[in-house]
DNA sequence: GATGAAAGTGTGCACGGGCACACAAGAGAA
DNA sequence: TTCTCTTGTGTGCCCGTGCACACTTTCATC
């Protein structure tokens, strides 16, 4: 592998110089700048990562993750990824400091300008889907600080990347379980939604509907909205179930899980029931373990949390950019003798 | 993060003196040592790895990678990982010597003669689960080159880690899926097993069956031996479903997927016939596109090429111990909806 | 013709750790 | 006493990169 001072002697110049060119510092001959850009291109150079986190370290780099409020245990996984990232960097004399807020878009912007104003260089969000929150992050990108989504993307914004599961896709593979665990039978459907503010949600229900039109003879009955609380959902499930006797699969498309299911159990009817939920939170398993739900599909909640980390800390320590602008995370099907 | 300078301000020494405690390198006044244990302690001192890796690449560290013979098509996702983990380690000066042999333990153990004539400093396998390699790869250890063991393991040796599948865990997870799409239907299923050799296959059936045997309603009607070619595979099938027209479910536990699904196909009994695979080659990609696999499950060959070069890289640069010895990689079921 | 600015270039240090070598102090032998 | 050997310690350089600063050369201005 080629080194600056390989470059600097095969131009008969000094290290100086090349790293000048290299950085786009200026102050460097036309003519000499020209040549040393063709020694490095034909010598394949690349910037060696060890030499560049070291001289890094100067930087004492600040990464802020802003994630949604308490009480949504999924985040705990992402948290423990953040953790162990966070311990990685340490030594890198790069710290994280971590905000949670509500889905409220005035927060979320509330908190990134805490984040700037503690001197934070980068930072990663999972961001509500609206306008404001895209044009405040195009600000700060132009500022300089980078910003990572996590979990669920922002439409139309300059953030560097996003880190998560392809909603879409992963809502057609729930689709796909179904049709397998059909065979040639009807199923009667009932969807259990989530907020339309967030674009995962939204997307999530278009690939399950979309994969399933294919299908003849499953038919989604009717679509009900929930809003995470799972004594709501409980209850918005029971006048579902109901409502419709003919339902014999759900698909929950976002949280209130656990009360569904309690909801199904209540009602004797998980044995004929097909269910399929995303994440792999406490109260899931035990119901994949009961039987009562039959797969569970989740986004590598660990992932999401190091990853986004990872990005931020490698552009501003070496100013390499992500492979991909979308960096998904595997479409992780789970059932009882997988789980963990 | 504490610093070697920083312990040895902190000791009243030089950096050499604590260099050579930290490092156990001898002729340090053992109540020096003893202060400067103490002062590293309570700082929590961890070497920082970008130091480390540009300190090591004075080493000029040779890799081997051995791998079953060319012709097995999962094995090429595995080198991409290895390829891609290669171009990460060129700029640490590291380099990559790949070798592939047959299922066959002399060939084995004089690949590893070879890669140390070459210069290897640590060597990644997929081997034979045979005791005369077990003794060699004790023997190299001993010697101070360490060994790490990917797809499938052995048993009782000093190897430093595995990377691969949980494959006990991956059988029950097969048979899961067949539970699951049985639904309470009666299901007769064949098994099409591989080699007696190789661990991860007699894994996989003993996980299979274990988990099977907890359904009333599923049976396994025959187990038959393939030796992963398809020809043989394709007749094999034939006779068995021939012999036992009540077969409606499939098992591949290891290779021949593809000739026996045309046979099935042959047969006309592909729309009733339930198949669960491993691994996703091309042809086995296009038999879940045509419906005539259900599922397969993989095992991430891309992280079981990169990863166990990680694994010995850093143990030789950095001294740094892999932190599980068993490196399982997920479970990854796919159907069609989530292919790739 | 001295002064100053501007353009172009080289050098030195920092970042953290490994390791070779130099060097000091003390003990033992000639 | 002088020489040699041992034990313990400090110093300097290397690994690759970034960046501040000092230096040279050229050219325009007073």
């Amino acid at each position: 592998m080629a080194t600056i001072k390989e470059i600097a002697d095969l131009a008969g110049v000094s290290r100086g110089t090349v790293d000048r060119v290299l950085n786009k510092r200026g102050s460097v001959n036309p003519q000499t700048a020209e040549k040393i850009l063709e020694i490095a291109q034909a010598l394949d150079y690349k910037p060696n990562r060890a030499g560049l986190v070291l001289a890094a370290q100067k930087k004492n780099l600040k990464l802020g993750v802003i994630l949604f409020g308490e009480g949504n245990p999924f985040f705990d996984d992402v948290i423990a990824g953040i953790r162990r990232k966070e311990e990685e960097l340490a030594c890198y004399n790069c710290s994280v400091i971590i905000k949670r807020v509500a889905v409220d878009t005035d927060e979320q912007i509330r908190a990134i300008d805490e984040l700037l104003k503690e001197g934070a260089n980068g930072i990663a969000i999972s961001p509500t889907n609206d306008k404001r929150l895209a044009t405040k992050i195009d600000e700060i990108y132009e500022a300089g600080i980078p910003v990572v989504t996590l979990n669920t993307d922002i439409k139309n914004s300059k953030r560097l990347a996003f880190v998560g599961s392809n909603y879409y896709q992963s809502g057609a593979t729930a689709a796909g379980l179904m049709r397998l665990m059909a065979k040639n039978e009807a199923v009667h459907i009932g969807i259990i939604a989530g907020s339309s503010e967030i674009l995962c949600h939204t997307e999530r229900i278009a690939g399950f509907q979309h994969a399933i039109e294919k299908c003849e003879h499953i038919k989604i009955v009717e679509t009900i909205m929930n809003f995470d609380d799972d004594f709501v959902s409980y209850d918005m499930t029971s006048q579902l179930l109901k409502k419709h006797p003919e339902i014999n699969a759900l698909f929950f498309a976002a949280g209130g899980v656990y009360g569904g299911c309690r909801s199904v159990l209540a009602q004797n009817r998980a044995k004929d029931m097909t269910i399929i939920t995303f994440d792999q939170v406490d109260t899931t398993k035990e119901m994949i373990m009961k039987d009562v739900i039959s797969a569970t599909i989740c986004q590598e909640p660990f992932v999401q949390g190091s990853r986004p980390l990872d990005i931020l800390f490698t552009y501003l320590a070496t100013g390499e950019l992500p492979e991909q602008e979308y960096n998904y995370t595997a479409v992780d099907i789970r059932i009882k003798e997988n789980l963990d």
